[in-house]
DNA sequence: GATATATGTGTAC
DNA sequence: TACACCTATATCG
């Protein structure tokens, strides 16, 4: 679930169900018990995300609850009373409020940070493709003079902030990118199109809820068959689809470990610098 | 029941 | 590069 348009969603959620109006917070499973207590009982005034970061403001503090919901993390919204039981006790964070309720299990972090650490997280993200003040400039200045490959690059969430596993394979299969391609070697053109391409893809998902890539226009038909349906949820041209042949070009995709995560890309479709 | 796996990140060696 | 961490679900025996 969670890459940047996952959180996107969870702050438009939080301010559709809880916006201006007080909740009531708690930490059933215990862990989060003190932030929990500290923001009981104040509105809910801001819920914004930046890359795969959810911050969430309560009256006029200027602290922020920040959460990261890592590889597990997961929300689950409901009308009515939130449901009792074993499942209960695994929330780190519960919301309620009139609207209904948000419970929060498995996250990375869930914490209360201060402006300065708000400062501090901020300032150690690249631009967000799905923020409108993100500037890809800023971005281009590191991938250009990295000597990294671009497919390392895009998980870096100091130079773009957002794209995970998924979205760094289709969006370097859909522009016809090798993943091995240093960033330095990448033209502006191309990051050009990398970029784009993320705020298309990722605006998409923010709307949807999953993670859909398409054939792009310039690339020649495919196969016959439908991009496969993973078991994310959405259909995607190479990712998770090792040994398959491509839809595009019928190369079978490929696989390797890059920096401890998995890699996906078609050999046929997508070429060096 | 045990084990493997996952869309992530931070720290230590 | 390895591992630690957080949780749920799928698959295997």
């Amino acid at each position: 679930m969670p890459e940047g348009h996952t959180i996107h969603r969870l702050a438009a959620e939080h301010l559709r169900m809880f916006g201006g109006r007080s909740v009531r917070a708690c930490s059933p499973q215990g862990r989060f018990a003190l932030g929990a207590a500290r923001v009981d009982g104040r509105p809910l005034v801001v819920a914004e995300a930046f890359g795969k970061h959810l911050l969430l403001g309560f009256g006029d503090e200027e602290s922020r609850v920040h959460v990261h919901l890592g590889l597990f993390g997961k929300y689950s919204f409901g009308t009515g009373v939130p449901p009792a039981g074993v499942s209960a006790e695994s929330v780190r964070l519960r919301l309620e409020g009139e609207g209904g309720f948000a419970d929060l299990r498995g996250p990375a972090a869930c914490e209360v940070l201060e402006p300065g650490g708000v400062k501090r997280l901020l300032d150690r993200l690249g631009p967000d493709p799905l923020r409108a003040d993100a500037d890809p400039e800023e971005a281009w200045r590191r991938v250009r003079r990295s000597r990294l490959p671009i497919a390392a690059l895009l998980l870096d969430q100091s130079v773009v902030a957002g794209p995970g596993n998924i979205y760094r394979a289709e969006v370097l299969f859909r522009q016809g990118i090798s993943p091995e391609v240093q960033g330095r070697a990448l033209s502006a053109e191309q990051w050009r199109g990398i970029w784009d391409d993320l705020v298309v893809l990722m605006a998409a998902g923010v709307r949807s809820g999953r993670i859909d890539t398409v054939r792009p226009e310039h690339m020649p038909e495919a196969m016959g068959r439908p991009p496969r349906v993973d078991d994310h949820g959405g259909e995607v041209y190479v990712y998770r689809r090792a040994g398959l042949a491509c839809h595009v070009c019928g190369t079978p995709v490929r696989a390797r470990e890059l920096m401890g995560r998995n890699l996906f890309w078609c050999p046929g479709c997508q070429r060096a610098g």
